[in-house]
DNA sequence: TCCTTTTGTCGGCCTTTCCGACAAGAAGA
DNA sequence: TCTTCTTGTCGGAAAGGCCGACAAAAGGA
């Protein structure tokens, strides 16, 4: 059988370049190192799910499990070109997570920014995405991304080729021109708006790799606005006083109030099944190795958090009136800083999972309903 | 790595369906079996490069090896499509080839003529590879290979997906109009033809496989056109008087009188270097297995040819004033036919290769001569 | 030979897309 | 605040592509 059929065999497909995978779900999700210790929470994991997942209630479930990472496949959507990671995790024993390395799984966020930035996010406007206009470059992306155009001709122009996610190649006319004059994809780019289902709002990366190939992602709109949402589970860093836990911290989720409690704005509802849930919490408890689906573009927080991490956390003496800081990611790739006040620390749901460490998420919540009502 | 990498890697492929590989390199063309006995003649492989090869003096080379045929991969250029195939073969003692049955390799032609015709070929008008216009589809084309239209709707209109040599798929609007009424390919036409390069005179063949899925391949014109030039290596029939040797022979080669007598009418000159003649032939005199490149479109002959064929024509006592007729194919997949009287029989290269039946191919070469000094 | 069927080519018109003009917005002085 | 630089939107212009008309070519009687 022809490689190429099996590979269009299914709607998903392995993910052409990891670091394009990076870009699409936002440089702000960290995915765990393969081999590493991360706990893993049920009831995150049926959160992802946004559907209420029944448990048997005869079996007890523990709040956390703590699992080796046994392989990740970095993987997207052939259809929407959503990214997701398929983990691989087998359960590990409590003593092995207390004896990881405070440092293992620890994060230089914005070490790997000593060259010059190879990616360049676009959130595109009403001209961009009507079909029969071209798009339109920031000068930026073109200086920084682009292969440099040759001024000396007039117009400067070029082919461009970009690659997406699933490998497929597309091909742009990059032409400078116009007065006052700008950088402009001009043929090829209606072509790859319409094939995409691409409308305003939707973000589009350029990324450059290291044999200055160029690639193509999609962050799509979501379909439920919250003004300033942010498009990813933030990481934040919690800082109080003078104390800064460097690096660590959780992933949060955001309830939209705007709504019943039920209701999550979710942009990967359906995806991951109810069923999926069950199973991988049955094969967890058992002490046997299971498969979960994370949608980082999910807004509900990564349900299997490294172990640094949490110990970092729960060292901090949450409370009521803390203040802290926490940084998230605009659709532009922008990082911004939000600053706050704890008002209430409490757990999700005492009743079925007493002394969580998931409570810690709850915490977060609460921040992004003070947040949103603030607006 | 990804797959679809792997595949682009070079700019060679595999071939999608075997089918459309006979279809693109003449339905007169016919590949040996997997096991079966083949003669390998150096010198036509020589011929087959198409440049002069200067094998090495001091060793005596046969002028033909038996071998048998390890394995045979169907493939195709990434760029222009063109096939060809690259055939395993093994060196067998002489003993084998003669101990092979008279029936094996016998070619039955017409004889999977039986179900409906289930590839179509049309010669592109200047209409069709202008690009603004579309794709005149004749009618026995439109009836016998694409999906049936519903002409109840007004004007019929459908999708019609193909699939080239490499296995990518593009879509044709076929739509049913115009006064009077036939079948055309719109949208997708000038995508296809600009991205293939066609121009008038180009080929295209559509391929209907058993689960309805249509194939779509390219024969290209020959850049150097003799007027009635057979496309592929014709095979021929000897009708001598009432003695009609059934369905066996060799194939011919064309020299193009009007040049030089060392110039060839070659598709793939450049494809298939010296270098791999010598080191093929040197590997086959060692009795070592090796490996050799066929373009099918090239006007010079197979190199390698059935026992059972070799055979038959070994009892056919060739000389001058013997009348023959010979079946090629044109451009349209027709076959037509071809009647003449044999002129001179004489070796190709008596000095270097004395007694070779390689000198029947030289028959045929006579015959072409004629063929063209009579236009 | 004549008639019918099929299909190649053409000009008209509609749609798409390419273009600079202009101005709004952002950034810096 | 003013100036400069950047980039979003618009209407006009050019190109691409779909259409039936017509006639040439092919095939059958």
């Amino acid at each position: 059988m022809f490689l190429q059929n099996l590979l269009m065999a299914d709607n998903k497909s392995n993910c052409f370049d990891s670091r394009l995978w990076q870009a699409c779900a936002g440089t702000m999700v960290k995915m765990p190192a393969v081999d590493s210790i991360v706990l893993y929470f049920p009831q995150g994991h049926a959160e992802h799910a946004g559907v209420n997942v029944e448990f048997r209630s005869d079996v007890k479930i523990p709040s956390y499990i703590p699992c080796r990472v046994s392989s990740i496949k970095y993987m997207a959507e052939r259809e929407t070109d959503e990214v997701f990671a398929k983990i691989r995790l087998t359960p590990v024993r409590l003593s092995e997570f207390f004896e990881t390395p405070e440092e293992e799984g620890m994060v230089k966020i914005g070490s790997d920014n000593s060259r010059k930035p190879l990616s360049f996010a676009k959130t595109l406007t009403q001209s961009d995405a009507n079909n029969g206009g071209g798009f339109s470059v920031p000068k930026n992306c073109a200086d920084t991304i682009f292969p440099t155009l040759d001024y000396n001709v007039n117009p400067p122009v070029q082919t461009l080729s970009a690659t997406d996610i699933h490998g497929k190649s597309w091909q742009f006319r990059h032409i400078y021109r116009g007065t006052p004059e700008r950088h402009l994809l001009t043929t090829g780019w209606s072509t790859f708006v319409n094939q995409k289902k691409l409308v305003a709002g939707d973000s589009i990366v350029f990324l450059r790799n290291e044999n200055d190939k160029i690639s193509i992602g999609i962050r799509r709109i979501k379909k439920k606005s919250v003004a300033m949402e942010p498009e990813t589970s933030p990481w934040w860093f919690p800082s109080v006083g003078n104390l800064t836990i460097p690096r660590g911290g959780f992933s949060a989720f955001l309830r939209d109030d705007h709504n019943t409690n039920s209701s999550w704005s979710l942009i990967n509802r359906g995806n991951v099944k109810a069923e999926s849930v069950i199973e991988a919490t049955k094969l967890a408890t058992n002490g046997q190795p299971f498969e979960v689906i994370f949608y980082p573009q999910s807004t509900t927080p990564e349900f299997f958090v490294k172990a640094s991490r949490v110990k970092a956390a729960l060292q901090i003496p949450w409370c009521s009136g803390m203040r802290f800081k926490m940084p998230f990611e605009t659709e532009d790739l922008v990082i911004s800083w939000f600053m706050g006040t704890i008002s209430s620390v409490q757990a999700n749901d005492p009743s079925q999972w007493p002394d969580s460490p998931w409570r810690m998420l709850q915490v977060i919540q609460t921040i992004f309903s003070i947040y949103i009502m603030l607006l």
